[in-house]
DNA sequence: AAACTTAATCGTAATATTGCAATATTGAAT
DNA sequence: ATTCAATATTGCAATATTACGATTAAGTTT
């Protein structure tokens, strides 16, 4: 199909996955470090810095600030993207909470 | 196109992509889960636990195992998957940097 | 060996993602 | 008001992903 079917899992697993799904690509994820990086991090900066048309940049962020990894404020007539750490955080809990459950795990088999 | 640029972009943010894209589906964000929960990590074990064929759960235990978030050991006529506590903390130790980093940014615009 | 179990693979249809060019929008500057 | 500058959106085409049924492969049990 390729529909995958999330109205059978929790609203958590789809969540997560939204997040994940998110950091899920090469260009998103150097983004990601690109703002980090600098303080000017609207999006023709980025088509100078990457191989990309500004129109794929535009959807990357896009979706980047869809899965709220990514906040802009307008400034002027462009855009200022920056990171949300509340939802940094959030998946750094998630990998932690796993990291912990795998070593309370009685016996392992692998 | 559809094809990801990945000769664009470095190692690393191919390398970490594709570990985000491993867990960007509920499905795998819940046999996670279920292996954490239980010792009993077989694929059959899952395809009662979720309404999916065997033959899909299958292919995304692969794809884990692929990102190398799973390892399974043989067992008798089943596999044992398990966590791979190495990867984890690589996904654990990238999103510690990402937060590290926007801390530490001088000015924030958002 | 034959029948049974269990997981992996193959073929395939349906849907999603990626990327670009072209166009639209929106604010700034003249 | 017009032009300029910068990002967003739209409309494709190409490729990837998801899911299933059917089949295969490999180990167990009779």
């Amino acid at each position: 199909m390729g529909a995958s079917k999330s109205n059978h899992f929790t609203d958590e697993q789809n969540e997560l996955s939204t997040l994940f799904k998110a950091l899920g690509h090469p260009a998103r994820i150097a983004i990601v470090q690109h703002i980090l990086e600098t303080q000017s991090c609207v999006c023709g900066d980025l088509v100078e810095k990457f191989p990309l048309t500004q129109s794929t940049i535009s959807q990357h962020l896009k979706e980047l600030k869809a899965a709220n990894i990514i906040q802009g404020t307008i400034e002027g007539n462009s855009i200022c993207y920056c990171l949300n750490p509340e939802t940094l955080n959030k998946i750094s809990n998630v990998i932690s909470v796993f990291i912990e459950a795998e070593k309370c795990k009685g016996t392992r088999c692998c």
